[in-house]
DNA sequence: CAAAGGTCCTGCTCGC
DNA sequence: TGCGAGCAGGACCTTT
């Protein structure tokens, strides 16, 4: 479910909520996610003040003085912030608890996500030492995307959802970068010039940002912090429009699949 | 039965 | 021959 700016939204929405308060408990219903919930997880936190929650590609980043916990959300988690002690429900995971009441709440219907604690720099787990730079950060331009992608034969849909290559662009933003860059998603990515690599990379930072405003994109069951469901479904151009006219030319979007996943474009916007 | 917003891991091929 | 990079496919899981 999350992509980038869904991950960014719960983020903004949880850290007002804990930043700077103490936990005072962990409680873990079910630690078989996608890797084992660590087992020592409520003796390292509990008693620790949470100082920033930060995010790195779909990872959020909870900071404390002697470590960090990184929290995937996978492919359908969700947290939420809620009086502790409110009863859980199906798929409620994990609850981290603070001293005044409230607890993070983790809920994930199929176990993609996952939890690790880490103590050194979190720039240097496993699980994050290899991405690639921030889509909104100043190290990804269109000259960068044209440097990674030479002698690459992948369509440059598969090529943009490499966490290697640019960190946290999922199928939906991909979908809808190329579209609004105007390039088909399954050309090589070694054969688009630097040009229309610029075009790719200002439409990336473009309809990620402006999902970010509109607090992510709800398509099932994401929830922002507080509960309430993102809007930006309501501005999606061309993800899961299969068959309606496209918002440009009024051809009808074809649906194809790239890389075992569903991609979409207009036959007559994203020639090539 | 197929597909869903993710991404790691394995094993293969290719080119130097 | 060996090595690294790139690439395809499978794996994890529940719900609709």
């Amino acid at each position: 479910m999350p992509e980038l700016p869904e991950v960014e939204t719960t983020r903004r929405g949880i850290a007002p909520h804990i930043e700077g308060h103490t936990v005072t408990d962990v409680i873990v219903r079910e630690p078989r996610l996608r890797w084992p919930v660590p087992p020592a997880l409520k003796a390292a936190l509990r008693g620790q003040r949470l100082r920033r929650v930060a995010r790195r590609s779909k990872y959020l980043l909870l900071h404390f003085d002697h470590g960090t916990l990184l929290l995937h959300l996978g492919m359908s988690g969700s947290l939420r912030v809620l009086p502790a002690g409110t009863p859980p429900q199906a798929h409620d995971h994990l609850d981290i608890v603070f001293d005044d009441d409230q607890c993070v709440r983790l809920r994930d219907p199929r176990r993609f996500g996952s939890v690790h604690w880490t103590r050194g720099d979190p720039a240097d787990h496993p699980l994050l030492a290899a991405l690639g730079p921030e889509p909104l950060g100043e190290d990804f331009t269109g000259d960068y995307l044209y440097a990674r992608s030479r002698r690459r034969k992948s369509a440059v849909k598969v090529f943009l959802m490499d966490s290697k290559v640019v960190a946290g662009v999922g199928n939906i933003y991909a979908n809808e970068a190329l579209f609004r860059a105007g390039v088909h998603p399954g050309r090589a990515a070694g054969r688009i010039s630097r040009e229309r690599y610029a075009r790719i990379a200002a439409a990336v930072r473009e309809v990620l940002t402006a999902a970010i405003a509109a607090g992510g994109t709800t398509l099932r069951d994401f929830t922002l912090a507080d509960g309430s469901p993102g809007y930006f479904r309501l501005s999606l151009a061309i993800y899961d429009r299969t068959g309606q006219p496209c918002l440009r030319c009024g051809q009808a979007i074809r649906e194809s699949r790239l890389g075992q996943r569903s991609t979409f474009h207009c036959p007559h916007c994203q020639r090539s």
